[in-house]
DNA sequence: CGGCTTAGTCAATGACATTCACTAAAGTGA
DNA sequence: TCACTTTAGTGAATGTCATTGACTAAGCCG
């Protein structure tokens, strides 16, 4: 599916009544992960995608079955983005970190795109080679078998769920942009008393760095698994 | 808003011209959220809604301003259903355990609901008190000011993102049972010598207990924390 | 060169959120 | 008890959307 066609007549951007070979898989994601990523999550429709491609609203349906089937090619897009150039290190926990990295930079570029697509089984190439990038350095640590797929799914879910769950936040807070004032002050409630932490730290509480929160967690995690290191050979 | 109506003419499920008192926000949220549970995570539109209520759909509108903000009063249900009956232990770790529980617990039973609420502030009540009994765990283990906070972000972070994916991969499963086999043997590509530990591993890999996972995380988390402890005063 | 396959087009359908004018039920004040 | 006001529930209308089916012509195969 992702060989690329003939390509022979790929007159870019015409208007009206486009040539044969003029939409492939790969353009048509091209346009989708554009558009998510220019505003609203919500935006994603066929018309829209029509008019980035210069083609009929209903042309994509030659490529993809369902608008459904077009977000998974996107997260599996979204895993290529992330692990291009991805290069192991010789230290495994460096390895990790830059996955980790990887994951989360990728995600926060195109927050619409991942918070559609984090929690999905693509099945596509480039999700296996990303697990197969993790493994392989769970296994430079010195895993293997059952203890090496445990390692791999504890860093994994950790690391897709963080980095999905700011994207969602940052999509969300991008989708809002404009309206009432930011959640950043108005966090008290009625009755002060019931909350009485909140309360007292009501200054702190709204200045949140997620990124450091998500390499603090995964410094946790690596200084955890590099305890559990199993002897060497 | 939270405050229960006269309740004067709450006559159950009519099926054609309600009274007048006959809907509230409470009743919405309720059959709103029963409706994320019965199946699909796109299921709930103003008609549904309109049925579950034995009303019509355009009533709804008396009581909530958009779809959105029906969904933003089910994420504060949630985050009361999950924080319902809960105690504080003596122990602080006893008490952050006992909450990432009922995050869990909660979310994985309602998942079309927590996935499309885990990701967003809803500035509920409950949401507030939520927030109050971790920084309450957190006090109670000596951490006080800008490192409680820290502490307390950390922990909600984790959990919250767990929790959340955890529920949008089960509502993703529940939406497309019945299609195409399982991803569980499938997870095998074109060329297994470009993914050579995917490959080895290929019947290690399918099984994952997410749960645990969670589970090992959060211990991860209190351990790290427990290191941290300040000096006893 | 004639026929076949199929990518791109066009029009139609049905589901959906949202708006608006309407009506009458509940509440109010005397 | 009775006008009077407010507003919750209704029904019809609008515009957006995904998806389908029939149609047409562009490239391919012999």
């Amino acid at each position: 599916m992702v060989v690329a066609p003939k390509a022979t007549a790929r007159r870019a951007g015409q208007h009206r009544g486009l040539n044969r070979g003029s939409l492939t898989r790969e353009l048509i994601v091209g346009a989708a992960l554009r558009i998510l990523d220019e505003g609203t999550a919500a935006g994603l429709t066929f018309a829209r995608l029509g008019k980035e491609l210069g083609a009929s609203p209903t042309a994509v349906y030659r490529h993809f079955p369902s608008r459904e089937s077009i977000v998974i090619a996107v997260a599996d897009e979204l895993i290529r983005l992330a692990i291009e150039d991805y290069e192991p290190s010789d230290v495994w926990e460096d390895s990790l970190r830059d996955l980790a990295e990887r994951a989360w930079n990728t995600f926060a570029q195109h927050p619409a795109a991942a918070m559609h697509t984090f929690y999905r089984v693509t099945r596509g190439p480039h999700e296996i080679a990303a697990v197969d990038a993790i493994l392989a350095a769970v296994h430079q640590a010195g895993w293997t078998g059952r203890e090496a797929v445990l390692h791999y799914q504890t860093f994994s879910t950790l690391v897709l769920a963080l980095s999905g769950s700011n994207a969602a936040r940052l999509s969300a807070s991008l989708d809002r942009a404009g309206e009432g004032p930011e959640w950043m002050q108005e966090y008290l409630p009625a009755d002060p008393s019931r909350v009485p932490y909140v309360s007292a730290l009501r200054d702190d509480l709204p200045q949140t760095d997620r990124r450091r929160v998500f390499q603090r967690l995964v410094e946790v995690l690596l200084d955890t698994m590099r305890a559990d290191l199993p002897a060497k050979s």
